[in-house]
DNA sequence: CCATAGCGCGTATGGCATACGCAGAAGAGG
DNA sequence: CCTCTTCTGCGTATGCCATACGCGCTATGG
């Protein structure tokens, strides 16, 4: 009864923190969590989050499917546990930029990691965050505003914001990469969306819309701008507005 | 070829925008992509977007499965058909008000519309928007936003943002009901979420999680805040800064 | 009146996650 | 050394799922 509480987390994740102890009995295991997770993550990288399936996975590895379930009590478990693997070590923390530097490279490099890992934006998300490397993802930026005038609950949702800030950023690009994995159609329906949008949209019921179109706003993705965004407009104007918010509101509390 | 841009917009997206000239041929339809759209909506809406399978559509319908694929060509259009459903109309455009009351206004009623119908941040987006009602609401956000001094583009980029603050405040509590549905399980681990954090993170090394999670800030889910969002902190606080951005550079342009 | 286009739907295919249970391996305690 | 317990890999089976295909029928335009 002491320890009921330690009993009701996920097992595998559980073991992510390094929390499980080997009973030693039975035979020696012939896979373990992270080669599964390391090839869970190899078949999301090269084809895409939907063609990780339980079989494919355990046929990559040489096992049978029903093997990995030993390690993993579902699906879902596998796939929380392939949303610590790539977002590895957060920046470190510079005791010598402030808060607003700090963030900016917070959110930055967050981006970086998942503009590599596109998937990452389509795995369901099912609860905030348990797993090792993402919760040191939030002391990082975390860290990066203590000092600062803000509350506990307002650093918080600075975070969750500049999280969803890339979250949405990255997602544009992964639909791109997966319409051009699903084949010619998508794709040029996505190059052409612009084009489409100009036909669907009348000049009286959409003439902001229209204004935006014939300004040219949504051609990006009909040259290849989109497909290499290093430095994103969208991105930098999101995160600029976003800080330049937070300015504001230190400024107003403390001077 | 002169209406080869015309030819490869899904069916029913077309439809949707009103494109469509029924033949007149053969036996009247028995079903609609509307009665197909709404039936869609009640399941998710009761039962979660997980429930909604062709065949359980059909089956709320009376019809067989396969029928419904003579008005909707796979189930990635019926989930596009279903996203513009319930967001129905956006709000209207003041012209006595500013661009930041109506950009304020805008976010949230989008945000009561979504919270009304948590799965719609669970449909898997693939591509942005071309569904009327979609189109719609991008126009009232940029409607609010003519006559401020930013250029299209940024315009654009700041109703993406806005959404993409809307979503991921929605998933928290879409995280919840999900959880509610699946069972005491998750439901449990969620409330105790604050608790685990509290475990699972040592002082030296996440101390500024530890903060956060010392003054309280994640134990508005063990009680029952979360679960009656109407006036959610995080999002107003998110709101906030990010029209308080957009206010600093619009006040640096004009003066 | 009949060709044709649109309709409903039965059947079949190939995928998926995963419950269950068996057979064997290997350390633990006597 | 023996046996018991625990853990392993995995074959089999269940019940979902989306959807390709083709047949029989219907109603209308020519």
């Amino acid at each position: 009864m002491a320890e009921d509480s330690e009993l009701d987390l996920p097992a595998s994740i559980a073991a992510s923190w390094g929390l499980r102890e080997r009973s030693g009995k039975g035979p020696k295991p012939g896979l373990s969590i992270d080669r599964i997770v390391r090839a869970a993550v190899a078949i999301a990288e090269s084809d895409g989050l939907g063609a990780v399936s339980m079989s494919r996975v355990a046929a990559d590895l040489g096992a049978s499917t029903m093997s990995l379930y030993r390690y993993v009590a579902s699906k879902d478990e596998l796939l929380m546990l392939m949303m610590d693997a790539p977002v590895a070590k957060p920046p470190e923390s510079r005791p010598d930029e402030g808060w607003r530097a700090g963030l900016e490279r917070w959110a930055r490099e967050l981006r970086v990691v998942y503009l590599r890992h596109p998937w990452l934006v389509r795995v369901p998300i099912s609860g905030p965050p348990i797993t090792p490397n993402q919760i040191m993802w939030m002391e990082a930026a975390l860290r990066a505003l203590t000092g600062t005038p803000l509350e506990e609950g307002e650093k918080v949702s600075t975070v969750l914001l500049l999280s969803a800030l890339v979250r949405s950023d990255v997602a544009l690009f992964a639909d791109l990469q997966d319409a051009a994995r699903t084949g010619p159609y998508l794709q040029h329906l996505l190059r052409s969306y612009s084009r489409w949008l100009r036909t669907l949209t009348d000049e009286e019921r959409f003439p902001a819309v229209r204004a935006a179109v014939d300004a040219g706003v949504f051609d990006e993705a009909e040259n290849g701008v989109f497909v290499e965004p290093e430095e994103d407009y969208d991105f930098e104007f999101g995160l600029g507005r976003v800080l330049d918010g937070l300015d504001a509101l230190m400024r107003s509390r403390s001077g």
